[in-house]
DNA sequence: CAGTGAGCGAGCTTCCGCTTGACTT
């Protein structure tokens, strides 16, 4: 009989634990919170001094009832669940659910997972912190009184099935707020003046230290350059250093993932998970920067092989994220001597990028020189500054460099001549181009979680989980922008005579931006106008403040709780009691053929244009908008395009052919089969008759389901990865090889024979 | 899922944080 019950909450740890410790222990894992407040109804007893209705959750059944088991069969119970707040409160149920006895239950706590840490928090046992529990408590109700009662006001008021809560209506607020900004932004344009010099036997480049509002300014400089004398006026040089980033976190891994190998956030967050599960990187739900001491000393001894002793240097990092736990270490290689690990590439890339941003965060400074070369312009008072980074000594930067979100800087390695005060330098050419401000960057998932991280809203665990929620909700979607094209003017000075010209510059092309929908700023606005509180930005952190007073023991949990709900719930009634519900609607304009009134509104299925009105006696017309466009910013031309579709091309096989646009992009439609166009090849607003036809009977070869007389109940069917078979309740892939439109029963036999030994 | 948009009403939806499976082709 095992005397000692060990619990963690991941299992990957329970192996590696195991190893650690005697054979008088099992360890074992509750794969996290085991119960959770019932979803009938509030599952809290408001009357009742708010007392939560703790359930298991169904998938957690058969884990419980091993644990039980266990349990029962033990002489001590160690819960060595995470020390945080939801770490305690996890411990808490285990001991309730469990029905464990005080005095043959022990709670521990470790950071890093080392047999040294284990066996001594097996020494120092302590009690459960029932303060730490209360806070965990605290949380949860009022997450589930915030998102159980706010998300029927929108089902009653705007929309069926909407959802919000702490979290995420405040990212989604985040997203809405940087749009309008983006759409009130006016960009302008000044001309940006550029030389190309010579001087100590070396060409380089300088800027004017000054930006010409027009055209014409900027000639009026340039023919004034044409007779000038360029002489050196000051030459800075400047010693400066750059720093390593700490290790990762969840959410700088996230960012760096997204920026470096273009991974979504729960990409990352699976590949991450596989590499955790096989033993190769350490926890990677973290919010912590510190790394254990036999991590320090194995990275101390990667960098003193792989790159000598003077690029090591040890250290250790603060965390500084508002409200970060600490129960982990950061995120870094199990085995710091290991560069690269075997696995799908994918995963192998992200290993290497935090086994790289792990040891570069234990290396020395780079050591640079700045210097700055300010040039005077005879009979100006303008001068140009031409400025240049060397690096002395590479240190950290040999291995990693963190990326930045905007990529407009223009940072390269300049190497400037020598030259001193009152040396002449000689321009090849100047020039003036037409430069334009750039409106704020629209996040895109890992920015987001950032600013979330930033704000302190949202846990490690759930930045992943919100990010996917608020689209599924269809409150933002994430999108590419196509680049659009503007005219720049410019103004060359070059062998002695000025030209002036425009050129075609491309600008404001998006990757994977989140962009808001209609229903997504409705519903802002709507939260925003009753129930700012919790909309602020501050609500998170001031509740935390709160809630550290609970963990502290120096507040009553459901006091607090109580001081909270009494004003958000009459709130909650007087927007119930309210009569009417929130309507959206805006005028376009007017038709410019029929005169009849355009308008954007939102009804239950999203936003949709209306041509025509009722009351005038016509019957209106309406249309839906695209994914892309929205309420706020659609115009009259934009809306007017919507009604082009869907065209009526005729008749064909006494059908019609109807060209439209539906949840899948453009399509034909022809007897009622639908085929979509292919995005680059046909336009849905110029194909032909002709060419809708040939789409047609392309397609009219292509028929599925197939079926064989011989074997009813064997199919050929078209699913959501292309052509499978279905038999007898199973369905099995088609190899390459195969055609599917063509092959014969006793090749789909021959597969199934194949496959149904697993 | 390939459209819809009146109005009514039944029955459903929903939060945040801990964790991985079990479905699959």
């Amino acid at each position: 009989m095992e005397e000692n019950l060990v619990i963690v909450e991941s299992p990957a740890k329970a192996k590696t634990i195991t190893k650690f410790l005697g054979e008088s222990y099992i360890v074992k894992s509750s794969f996290g919170h085991i119960r959770d407040l019932s979803k009938k109804n509030l599952g809290i007893d408001i009357v009742n001094q708010y007392k939560p209705d703790y359930i298991v959750s169904p998938e957690k059944k058969k884990v419980v009832a091993e644990l039980k088991k266990l349990a029962s069969e033990a002489s001590v119970v160690w819960l060595a669940s995470d020390e945080d707040r939801e770490g305690e409160a996890i411990a808490w149920h285990l001991a309730q659910e469990l029905k464990l006895k005080p005095e043959k239950t022990r709670r521990i706590v470790f950071h890093e997972i080392t047999k040294e840490a284990i066996t001594n928090a097996v020494k120092s046992p302590r009690d459960i912190n029932n303060n730490l529990v209360n806070a965990q408590q605290a949380r949860r109700v009022l997450d589930r009184l915030v998102g159980f009662e706010l998300s029927p006001i929108l089902w009653k008021k705007i929309k069926s099935s909407l959802s919000a809560g702490r979290v995420q209506s405040v990212a989604v607020k985040l997203i809405v707020e940087r749009e309008r900004e983006i759409s009130a932004f006016a960009d302008e344009s000044k001309y940006r003046v550029y030389a190309q010099f010579t001087g100590g036997g070396k060409s380089f480049r300088a800027e004017l230290n000054t930006r010409f509002n027009t055209l014409g300014e900027a000639t009026a400089f340039l023919n004034h350059c044409k007779d000038s004398a360029f002489t050196v006026d000051q030459v800075q040089v400047k010693p400066g250093k750059k720093s390593p980033a700490p290790p990762f976190t969840t959410s700088t891994l996230q960012q760096e993932a997204s920026r470096k190998l273009n991974f979504s956030v729960s990409q990352t967050m699976k590949l991450a998970q596989s590499l955790y599960e096989s033993g190769k990187i350490t926890y990677m739900r973290t919010d912590s920067v510190n790394l254990s001491s036999m991590a320090l000393s194995a990275a101390r001894n990667v960098v003193s092989t792989e790159f000598g002793e003077e690029y090591s240097k040890t250290r250790q990092y603060q965390t500084k994220t508002k409200g970060a736990q600490e129960a982990h270490e950061a995120i870094r290689p199990t085995y710091m001597q290991n560069r690269q690990v075997d696995g799908p590439k994918p995963e192998q890339k992200l290993y290497e990028l935090i086994w790289k941003r792990a040891v570069a965060s234990q290396m020395a400074d780079a050591k640079t020189e700045k210097s700055i070369i300010d040039i005077c312009v005879s009979n100006s008072k303008y001068r140009f500054i031409a400025e240049g980074e060397v690096i002395l000594f590479d240190g950290f930067l040999k291995l990693y460099l963190e990326s930045v979100d905007d990529d407009n800087s223009e940072e390269k390695q300049t190497i400037l001549p020598k030259l001193s005060t009152g040396e002449v330098v000689s321009y090849s050419e100047i020039q003036a181009v037409e430069k334009y401000s750039v409106h704020p960057a629209r996040y895109n998932e890992a920015s987001l979680v950032k600013k979330l991280e930033e704000l302190g809203i949202g846990r490690p665990s759930t930045y992943a989980p919100t990010i996917s929620t608020i689209q599924q909700r269809e409150y933002v979607i994430k999108e590419d922008r196509k680049a659009l094209e503007r005219n720049i003017g410019y103004a060359l000075l070059k062998a002695g005579s000025v030209v002036q010209g425009t050129r075609i510059e491309k600008y404001g092309s998006e990757h994977a931006k989140l962009f808001p929908t209609s229903i997504g700023m409705l519903v802002t606005d709507y939260l925003m106008e009753h129930f700012p509180q919790i909309m602020d930005y501050n609500f998170t952190a001031d509740i935390e403040k709160q809630f550290d007073e609970i963990a502290e023991g120096n507040k009553d949990w459901t006091e607090m709780i109580d001081a909270f709900y009494k004003d958000f719930h009459s709130k909650v009634e007087s927007t119930l009691s309210q009569k009417e519900t929130q309507r959206y609607e805006r005028a376009l304009g007017t038709h410019p053929q029929t005169g009849e009134a355009m308008l954007v509104k939102i009804g239950r299925y999203g936003a949709f244009v209306q041509c025509g009105d009722a009351e005038s006696g016509a019957v209106p017309r309406y249309a839906s908008l695209r994914k892309n466009q929205n309420i706020e910013t659609i115009t009259l031309s934009e809306a007017l395009e919507l009604f082009k579709l869907p065209r009526d091309l005729g008749v064909y096989n006494d059908s019609p052919v109807i060209i439209g646009v539906g949840k899948f992009g453009p399509y034909v439609k022809h007897n009622n089969k639908f085929i979509s166009l292919k995005k680059t090849k046909d336009d849905p607003l110029c194909i032909t008759y002709d060419r809708a036809v040939e789409i047609i009977s392309e397609n009219a070869s292509d028929c599925f389901p197939r079926s064989f007389d011989e074997k009813p109940g064997l199919q050929i069917l078209k699913g959501r990865f292309g052509p499978y078979i279905a038999f007898e309740g199973k369905n099995y892939r088609i190899p390459k090889q195969f055609d599917p439109q063509n092959m014969g029963l006793n090749d789909c036999l021959e597969i199934i024979k194949n496959n149904s030994g697993k």
